[in-house]
DNA sequence: CAACTGCCAACTGTCGACAGTTAACAACAT
DNA sequence: ATGTTGTTAACTGTCGACAGTTGGCAGTTG
């Protein structure tokens, strides 16, 4: 929405904070202490507090009045409704790009599928930079910039609730094989199809961020005793 | 996303410069002056910041660094743009409605409609209000408060676009008769066809909105002689 | 007369300090 | 011992002032 922000104390301090708090640094549930950070980060308060209150208005902190801002925790519900946000959004992204779609469209989607296929094979391991680099390239390719920019958005908060979760590998096959259906359809220009897909894939994304929020949740319980 | 926020300052700035932008009051592409805005509402310039900031992350406000706060004007691609993000989430809204509502969601929907008609029959126009109304009760049937804020967010930035334009008694009576059909397929529990009459429904608001753009540009255009 | 250059005013970006509120702690009363 | 209340420290909310940048204007030069 506002991208090259960079050359204010402001907009670096919401790319920082942005970072900081994504990469878990700052966990969840953490309050944020507006001086001490002003200080950590060699700014004021004035470029802080509406870095802020940027980063409230993505979702990615809550501000509480007179009690500061805090990293959100994810409850199940929260989980439930923002994926049924980023479906929406995703599956109307899939669609448009079965239509939209060029041919290197085609050859990038293609290309993502198979670094990603060798580095799972390879590693044993499907890096989210390449998951979010299928899910940008799928963007680029339905040629939609507003509802692009919200995808962003609400793939930054799963980042957000992602962080502190590790997911299996039988779920990671089943993602690389929803990626390569999805790329089918997509180049036999398919919306019907390339939408149902979508929403197959985000609904077993979800599914396995609960119940990997809910073993989160017991092994934190059996550790507190 | 921060509703509750107008005990601050800032917050209540938020709310009525928001008010300020969507009225009209001030008009696309005005330059925002923050020292003459803060001594009109009567608050300093850090709290009028946050709120300019906020109304930006918001799409109500564009800033440009050093340069200030302005209200965007539309393109016509910035018109369809939005409505693509739109339908996205509208009709996916319609799609949960036909699913999650009740009883009395279909109640209210019913009655907004029939009020919507007679005031349109009594006295020749289809307020937005109404329209909203609709909008707004399809969105809690849905039951979906993620998608809902977005819809908000969206809808308050077409009713930005929409400032200044006027709609014909045509597209009313269409816009009319699209929101009984996506009732009575709410009613039947038939998502597929709710999201269709969604669809073009708002395609249709969307041609329409293109179309007055161009008048009004055209009108300006000839005043500008 | 046109183009360039230096200056100036206005505005944004930033900072440090003050005021108001909240929450925790401690002292007291029951 | 427990509930209540007064106190206090820390933090947020707000303000006024300073510094840096931008765009326009006048003066100058070819």
């Amino acid at each position: 929405m506002t991208p090259p922000l960079h050359l204010s104390l402001a907009g670096q301090a919401v790319d920082v904070l942005r970072e900081l708090v994504l990469t878990g640094e700052i966990p969840s549930g953490t309050r944020v202490n507006e001086v001490e950070l002003a200080g950590r980060l060699g700014i004021s308060r004035g470029p802080l507090r509406e870095a802020i209150r940027h980063l409230a208005s993505e979702g990615v902190l809550i501000l509480v009045p007179h009690r500061g801002a805090h990293v959100p925790t994810a409850t199940p519900d929260d989980v439930r409704a923002l994926f049924e946000l980023r479906t929406a959004l995703e599956c109307a992204a899939a669609e448009l790009a079965a239509t939209r779609r060029t041919e290197a469209d085609i050859v990038l989607l293609r290309e993502v599928c198979a670094e990603s296929r060798r580095t799972y094979q390879a590693g044993e391991r499907f890096p989210h930079r390449l998951d979010l680099a299928f899910h940008q390239a799928l963007l680029d390719a339905a040629r939609s910039p507003q509802i692009a920019g919200q995808v962003r958005l609400v793939q930054q908060r799963v980042v957000l609730l992602r962080s502190g979760l590790r997911d299996d590998p039988p779920h990671q096959h089943a993602s690389l094989d929803d990626h390569d259906a999805l790329v089918t359809a997509i180049a036999a220009a398919d919306p019907v199809r390339a939408s149902e897909v979508m929403r197959r894939h985000l609904a077993r994304v979800c599914s396995q961020m609960l119940t990997g929020l809910a073993t989160a949740e017991a092994l934190e319980a059996s550790t507190a005793d």
